[in-house]
DNA sequence: CTGTTAGCGCTTTCAG
DNA sequence: CTGAAAGCGCTAACAG
């Protein structure tokens, strides 16, 4: 069989837009090379060729092919973006963040969600990596040796985000949030408070949650203080959670003056409960959370809280990415601290 | 330069795993084509060629490329996905629900947000159309022609989500909003409301909600009814905007009996302004919002909404583009309902 | 069950 | 400013 026909065959097979340089160029009249150029907006190329260029782009509706390109070039405009849920509210929001970031310079995010299990991270990673990305963009620390040792060894940049507490691979972008916990007991402390519940989730898929109880519990140590109560559910966060949450740990003997929730979704579900029980918040109970959400903000009673700056975590990621697309010899970490919201609940 | 001598310069050059089916191929000493069938698990190798097949590939730590296969064989397994934004959870739902149907098949979905800018919407689509991706998934009906036309002549499947009241370019999954609205006029309708007030956000960007009011006003004229009063905001949709509508509805002349939001954010709003305003929800004042979110859910009353299928709408899309890769002759629509949902807030 | 050959569509390199 | 040649890393097609 003639190579021509084989070359027929294969273009029936796929089915995307049939045009290729090849095509532009013949009915511009000029090489490949030269429509390449034009349309990557690189090498100098004269006014009129640009001009009948473009035009033959347009009228045959000519749709660059990146696969050839980055094979062809070896750099790709893929970011690999791992994230363990869009169910929770901080990691869309962190998405944003790095779209945002990406903005118009090209480069398109390729998403995988884990569900939290670090079996699943290590498959995404495999088949993100397999694309070629310019670099990786994955939530926390706890990843399977196997995907620790593909990160490593693929030289791309890798930022992990959320999390400052431990060593990154190559660059980490969040804050502490042992840092945290420990700044919300003492403000609370200084407050007045003394008598803290505690109501939380699952930390085996939330290991951030669990830093900021233990700076919590550290920092009330250090104040002489400990937990009277807390009550830990064990699926993810939810409003639902909270209430239920709540519900339970005012059952139980020790009454609080305050409890610190492990973020807002669960806090919001407090002040709801608090709502349904008629217990007036603050005076008879206060409630603290975290994250900053604007749900919390736009209760009757804006939530007092601590504010993680999720959008710009995943900005500042990607921004660093960009200026230093090579990985450095040292590893960095960028730390973009957090706010507390004093609100009207504690 | 010998061609030996050029291969090395291009490799120093990108940083990634230089690690090829070559190399794998003979350390394995098998053809790179043998390598290759036993990644893809086609057709059937010896198991004992596979097994030193493996066995290279785990000690090189051998990572496939893909932008070299899907250039080969003309098959991506990327699908675009194109939403106005992340900020409203409806479409992070619908991203999960996307990646859900996506499931194990190793497809993965290449995001882009538009933030509700048709230009930019025009700008995603053609840099992910050059991806040349599987499918492309993209909410709402409204494009540009150029975008339109990229759409319809690249070949691939096209999904646009959310919505079913316009003809689609290929498949439409969504519902219909139109009738969302009027179910909402009848529900209330027949629970005895006559004075209707309506609150909402900005029907530019908003295609949908406008459609749900234009579905709404429709059904309560056949009623013999008609809006006594509303409040556009002109932002997006928040909780924030839906507490600041209320609260101006309320100061305006005419009080509705029943308030219309345009989604559950908005109405979640009005149910905090009630909170603080001391109104007795339902009985001094009923309240409607639209999506069945969650939060909503799990306020002290239950908001009265209409539950989307947002999940849904991203799985079934999904799974009906994997099962029918082609694009057929006829255009599709399929219909993911809506339910209302009585709450305590109506 | 395995291999050889010929591209996929583009960009790099080197030469004008 | 423009082009020819070579090849990116893989897979389809055809043989054996």
């Amino acid at each position: 069989m003639l190579a021509e026909q084989k070359r027929h065959r294969r273009r029936a097979t796929q089915g995307n837009s049939p045009v290729t340089l090849a095509d532009v160029a013949r009915i511009a009249g000029v090489s490949e090379i030269t429509v390449s150029r034009v349309l990557r907006d690189v090498a100098s190329v004269a006014a009129g060729t640009r001009k009948r260029v473009l035009a033959a782009v347009g009228d045959t509706g000519y749709v660059r092919n990146q696969v050839a390109g980055t094979l062809a070039s070896a750099t790709s405009n893929l970011v690999g973006v791992v994230i363990p849920s869009l169910s929770n509210i901080v990691f869309a929001d962190v998405l944003r963040g790095i779209d945002g970031g990406l903005g118009p310079s090209g480069y398109r995010p390729v998403v995988g969600i884990t569900g939290y299990d670090p079996t699943v991270e290590e498959t995404l990673v495999g088949s993100l990596l397999a694309w070629k990305p310019a670099a990786m963009i994955i939530v926390g620390f706890e990843h399977t040796d196997v995907t620790r040792r593909w990160l490593k060894q693929s030289s791309i940049r890798v930022a992990e985000l959320m999390d400052i507490d431990s060593a990154p691979i190559d660059l980490a972008v969040g804050l502490s949030h042992r840092a945290a916990g420990q700044a919300t007991a003492r403000h609370l402390v200084a407050r007045g408070y003394r008598r803290f519940g505690y109501v939380g989730h699952d930390w085996n898929t939330d290991r951030r949650a669990r830093l900021r109880w233990e700076g919590l519990v550290q920092a009330l140590a250090e104040a002489g203080l400990a937990l009277v109560d807390q009550r830990l559910n064990d699926g993810p966060s939810s409003t639902q959670a909270g209430r239920e949450g709540l519900a339970a740990l005012l059952r139980g003997g020790e009454r609080p003056d305050v409890v610190v929730f492990s973020n807002d979704d669960m806090a919001v579900g407090g002040v709801f409960q608090c709502l349904a029980e008629n217990i007036a918040l603050k005076h008879e109970l206060a409630l603290f959370g975290f994250n900053g959400l604007d749900i919390g903000q736009a209760l009757p009673m804006p939530l007092s809280t601590v504010r993680s700056n999720r959008f710009r975590i995943g900005e500042l990621a990607v921004e660093h990415i960009l200026s230093r697309p090579k990985r450095g010899e040292t590893l960095e970490t960028i730390d973009t601290g957090f706010e507390i919201v004093e609100g009207a609940t504690a």
